[in-house]
DNA sequence: TAGATTGTTAATCGATTAACAATC
DNA sequence: TAGATTGTTAATCGATTAACAATC
């Protein structure tokens, strides 16, 4: 199914495709065309048939995309279908938020441990019903569940000597909420979540009104 | 201070820049030439030159940049000496995640007040010190207190709810975690956190290895 | 068939990298 | 002064938008 190299704003944005194409199917509605999406997401039209092209044609002409066939297709083509397994490391508020979120659950990634320095601070709290382990745990887990992803949930020092931990126990794509850059190898995928980074751009965002904002007001109808 | 027109990739990169710097000022480094971010930031010294020279010239031919000089003219850019007040719309745990997170404080953004539907489950909470309010309070407290910013941690139909009362009240700019992407007047700036967008383009890029990831471990020294 | 809307190519725009003269 | 490294212009690359022929 995959062509030969999709540009990384494209990927970026498939997965707010798939969000809204799942409220449209919740709404019941059948087909979409381009200019309908392009209406409600901030694209032009044209991006999107340029984006959904770089996986083969999912429209028809003269009718448009099908919701419930665009939806499935995008899912698969983000790996929504493989099931993933997922750790979370550091039990503190941001890992027990994302511990307890359990839409990602829906979405193909299954929470199956938590894992903290301090674990006797969390007994009895309920993180999805799962019980928080401690950090000494953590090797002999991975060898034997061998989960995909990893959430870093920890403060930056912490965080930057889990890492290889982690790497060694086979973990290939780590979701890191630390404030660390980390250094893994190639084979391993980190995506970064750096939550004052984005408090910053925003306040940098509010003193320098540009025409087009990256989430406008805008919106023309029909 | 502000120029032209400054591209929103570099300003997407700011507060990476800050960070760093902020590092390097703790390590005690007076000088750094762009050769040597550069080495440390995923980012060529061309870039970096570049980025930098859209404020005016932070550098010296022959020496590179002063670490502590640039570290402040950064701040200065993104506006973290202004002292942000900032509430939190709902008090689940991404709420109380962002509450409790004292370096938001430091940088310039100050939490003032956290908002819930229900205060009556977070009695004796400690969110950095501050007590959770009804949702009722909200209009009041916004007309004392004209909070610059507004973190929305609450379910999408909430947030959706909420919006109004917050523009209504003056909130300048929304830090928005919840699902919904939001419809807001052109004076009012919006920042996405998506976690769950965030999650998908991980799952992506874990099948999907490309010759250049967006954070690599490759890293020449010297 | 006529109308609608995609798929796709070409044109434009913006961002990154390379190169080098200016200058500390 | 000679060496280093910026500031800045030019060249390249990538992403977005426009346009339209293909086709349902």
């Amino acid at each position: 199914m995959e062509e030969k190299e999709i540009p990384k704003a494209v990927i970026s944005r498939l997965p707010k495709y798939y969000r809204y194409l799942g409220i449209l199917m919740d709404e019941g509605v059948e087909r979409v065309s381009s200019a309908d999406l392009s209406r409600h997401m901030h694209a032009t039209a044209s991006q999107i048939r340029q984006d959904l092209n770089h996986f083969g044609g999912f429209g028809q002409q003269g009718y448009g995309y099908n919701v419930k066939y665009l939806y499935e297709s995008i899912g698969k083509i983000l790996g929504l279908d493989r099931g993933y397994t997922m750790i979370i490391v550091g039990a503190g508020r941001i890992g027990m938020a994302v511990a307890s979120y359990t839409r990602f659950e829906k979405r193909g990634f299954k929470v199956i441990g938590i894992f903290d320095r301090r674990p006797e601070n969390h007994r009895g709290e309920n993180a999805g019903g799962i019980e928080v382990r401690g950090m000494d745990e953590l090797p002999a887990f991975l060898r034997q569940n061998k989960p995909d992803i990893a959430a870093l949930t920890m403060p930056s020092e912490g965080a930057a000597m889990v890492t290889p931990i982690l790497i060694e126990g086979g973990v290939k794509g780590i979701w890191n909420f630390s404030h660390m850059d980390l250094e893994v190898p190639e084979d391993v995928t980190i995506q970064d979540v750096h939550l004052s980074e984005s408090l910053m751009e925003l306040g940098y965002r509010m003193n320098h009104p540009s025409g087009g904002q990256k989430t406008s007001g805008r919106r023309q109808e029909s």
